[in-house]
DNA sequence: GTCGTTGATGTTATGATATAACAATGGAGT
DNA sequence: ACTCCATTGTTATATCATAACATCAACGAC
């Protein structure tokens, strides 16, 4: 279970090979790729950190396409059903999927100081808060894990 | 670990006792519980949901206290500060603490359904993500753990 | 006691995030 | 060609949060 995001690796060839896995998997649930989606994993992808939904409008408005909010929002709420990208709640910013095609459990490790994100994962069911959940009789849909704190280069800086 | 919030109890010692250690807390502390500090905690405290900072604020207008957003905003800075209240990242909306006293990692189970919120305590360093940011050299500052789902009372609605 | 510092509060204005509602388009199937 | 339905475009508005500055009261220094 690497956390990918604060270490070097070829980043050209993991968003290649990303938007390959999101074209295949489109393919096989009969889902629309379309353009504008596309287009907005490429901005995602383009770094290991959140954006927010305006960070993302902003650079459609460059390129000629919408610019009203729901633009943003609508491709973002399809990248993040489809399992493309994730919502960073604690930021209110969304990031590109790290581990497309596992089916995963995200756990985000978040630099309050520089905004970088690491995609870990969790173990399935987490001991002791799916304990809790079973003795309080609580279903769980989804569960949400952000660890903040300060990545290993705004560590140094300081 | 009970996770405080969906069984029935006595909530009305729950408050009053919630804000007696508040108070032995700040005079520990040197900190300032003033009244609208405490009006804010008590309002927190009447329900075991989570508010948003202009519900917050809507209770100060009725009575007469200070009614724009800042008001509340600091309220909360200082009772989330204080340990009095977390803020529930996923709702945008804050909720007293439960477990007042222990130092603790909440967990929160969150009803999407009606709002309720339960607070759980997570182990304080749980070992996969805490394995998973060491091998990443990330230092962590503080855990978001929040699950959403269906409480018991919801789940039997549906 | 007065003065200056400090922290708390009040207020106006603005910024940042997100959704409602409806119109226009355009492909898939018939 | 026609209909259906998902996608996109656009306007307007709702919701969450902070900046900036004025006022005030408590408290210690002098
Ligand atoms: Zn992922
Ligand atoms: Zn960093
Ligand atoms: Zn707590
Ligand atoms: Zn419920």
């Amino acid at each position: 279970m690497a956390a990918i995001g604060f270490d070097p690796h070829d980043h050209s060839a993991c968003i290649s090979s990303t938007l390959r896995q999101a074209e295949t998997y489109c393919a096989e649930h009969k889902l629309k790729l379309t353009p504008i989606r596309r287009r907005a994993l490429e901005i995602l992808l383009a770094e290991h950190r959140a954006l927010g939904a305006y960070d993302l409008l902003s650079h459609f408005a460059a390129e000629g396409l919408g610019s009203a909010p729901p633009v943003a929002y609508r491709a973002l709420d399809f990248l993040t059903s489809a399992g493309f990208a994730h919502k960073i709640e604690g930021l209110n910013a969304y990031i590109a999927c790290a581990h497309l095609g596992s089916d995963h459990a995200p756990a985000f490790l978040i630099c309050t100081a520089c905004k970088s994100v690491a995609e870990a994962e969790t173990e399935a069911s987490d001991g002791r808060l799916g304990a809790a959940a079973r003795a309080a009789g609580f279903q769980i849909d989804r569960i949400v894990v952000e660890a903040l704190g300060l990545c290993p280069t705004c560590q140094d800086a300081a």
